[in-house]
DNA sequence: AATGAATGAGCTTTCATTCAT
DNA sequence: AATGAATGAAAGCTCATTCAT
């Protein structure tokens, strides 16, 4: 069915990656994964011995490299820190309507509704840390003192992701780029 | 009307917001909630016929109601706008701290965890919408315009939400403090 | 919601008798007649304090005078026995038309699927005995040796029980028209 | 490709055939027929991927098979259409005394008494059918013309449906047995 | 690396019944 | 006679995981 054949450690990443960001790590059963990816039932503890828990990692992380790179392409042009944000919430925000149905944070989605696994909590800390510094580098390329940078981008962060909470719940990319219309430091 | 002890149902809808917000919807089991609230198993559903679903509305609602009187002691004194943002966010940062662990808003907790149960995402625009014209209403009697004033009510409603995703990653209420520090219309 | 209000314990047995039809002794719940005949939980106890058995009885004994009416009414003018049984064997074809669904004899249905209750059996024997012995009354009165007519009560007894089997999987009352065309003693 | 043990699937089949026949479909609960067939219970959704229902259509198709080679057996020899029903009966009789308790026909007593679940009443019908073409066509076979061959046929299993209703009832297999001596076309 | 069967604890929900008023 | 709350056992089902091959 798959035409050369991914791997199925990737198959089973990304479809594990689009069900966890749709009802969360507890909302989702081995199963519903396995069956959506085609993946045999034994096959998965091959590719992440430790389960679920691995195998939501492991999706957390390649959706926050995704998010890396979006996160690169509207910085790397900006000639202000204003327009870099401007044109990440954007991008964003096209990234949102792009799902099939109105999604959040794919990590934010995918680990912090689990935070009884002590494990998610410091995978989203590096994740987060990860983004928050990449778009300081960029406030410090534009201009910005360093010690400001890392406010100013961990407030991106912030409006990023409460407007994502919002969005997801009138079901419309509107506010992410409100915020990135009104976003001035 | 009421018998001597507190009441089944109060005694179900506290013990079930609490453990909702620790976990989220699909994190925690009937079992956990009713063997928390002492309460035994057939009991929940003469009072939440729809069960789980139900309970889980319950709660949330009582929470909403708290947190709109947070909202309402927050600006009921205060002089400009930006005071009742402010005074607002050190409420919410001190509901965060006294928790016993770190916890999110606590309707986005209990609700925005189950998408795929579409009762909730109206529920969540509900309670959302009523914070959302109470802080305009405020805003509106502090001078600012009525259609600004929603859209700034809103943009409150993002930061809060935003910073409360980054206040439980970090464990520390910091977060809250600081969109309530620097927030300027 | 009634007229005059028909008694409580009326409206349960017939309401019982339906809903025991349709899905058996074990297929129905005290909770879905308690809700369809809109009579409040408490009181099923009052008038059957034996509970659900003792209420099964009761609609079985009552669907039974129907049937025990329809006998009576199908051999009262019949000039052979053979006239009689294939008029009673329209009518109950008719019977089986007028209900919702396509189903079986109101006693079988009812008592027969639950002979874990051995109360059950005896009443069912009782029933069906007292059919018998009527069916046989008026075969004597239409000239048949007395202790043919029993066996003959008895075989046709047998035909309506198993074309009641078969129009209801088939959905259609002929084949209780047919076995009443085709007697012959 | 098989175990040395009896493989699950099919002890599964014929504990559910067994108990369900004796209790009826709604009257057996999983626990019962899971605990008396030593298998554990999520084994039980691996074999049968929809439950119960999966289980009760595999249990009556099994039982049907049987009943099936008991029709062929009774009719095979058979050297007119009257003589093979009579054998037939015979053999049911001594089928329904070998129980340990009175039973009635083990498709109809599994799938008949849930109507709630439509599945049932297209999987009994097909079943009967199959019974029903292949009596007729041992009657084509001994001479019957073929349109009446399938009345016949069909006439043969309302008269034992009937029996076998009557035999539970009354604990005894005559009824069965004099249907057969009875029965002339 | 891959796989289908097995596993039993746990899930949400429904059950028939009892009780205090 | 009537009633809503309470009750816990049992219902059917799903869970993440382990195992033998």
């Amino acid at each position: 069915m798959q035409s050369p054949r991914r791997p199925t450690r990737d198959i089973l990443i990304e479809t594990a990656a689009r069900l966890f960001r749709r009802s969360g790590y507890h909302g989702v059963g081995l199963t519903e994964i396995l069956a959506t990816s085609g993946v045999p039932k034994g096959s998965l503890y091959h590719h992440f011995p430790n389960g679920k828990a691995d195998l939501a990692i492991a999706a957390a992380s390649w959706a926050a490299t995704g998010m890396f790179q979006i996160i690169e392409d509207a910085f790397q042009h900006a000639e202000s820190f204003e327009e870099g944000v401007k044109t990440l919430c954007y991008k964003l925000a096209k990234f949102f309507d792009i799902s099939e149905q109105a999604m959040g944070c794919p990590v934010s989605s995918i680990l912090s509704q689990a935070d009884d696994i002590p494990e998610f909590r410091s995978a989203t800390g590096q994740i987060f840390d990860g983004w928050i510094e990449h778009i300081a580098r960029h406030g410090c390329r534009l201009g910005i003192a360093e010690k400001q940078a890392r406010d100013q981008a961990e407030l991106v962060l912030i409006l990023i992701q409460g407007a994502w909470v919002m969005a997801r719940l009138r079901d419309t990319s509107d506010p992410i780029r409100r915020v990135g219309d009104q976003f001035t430091r």
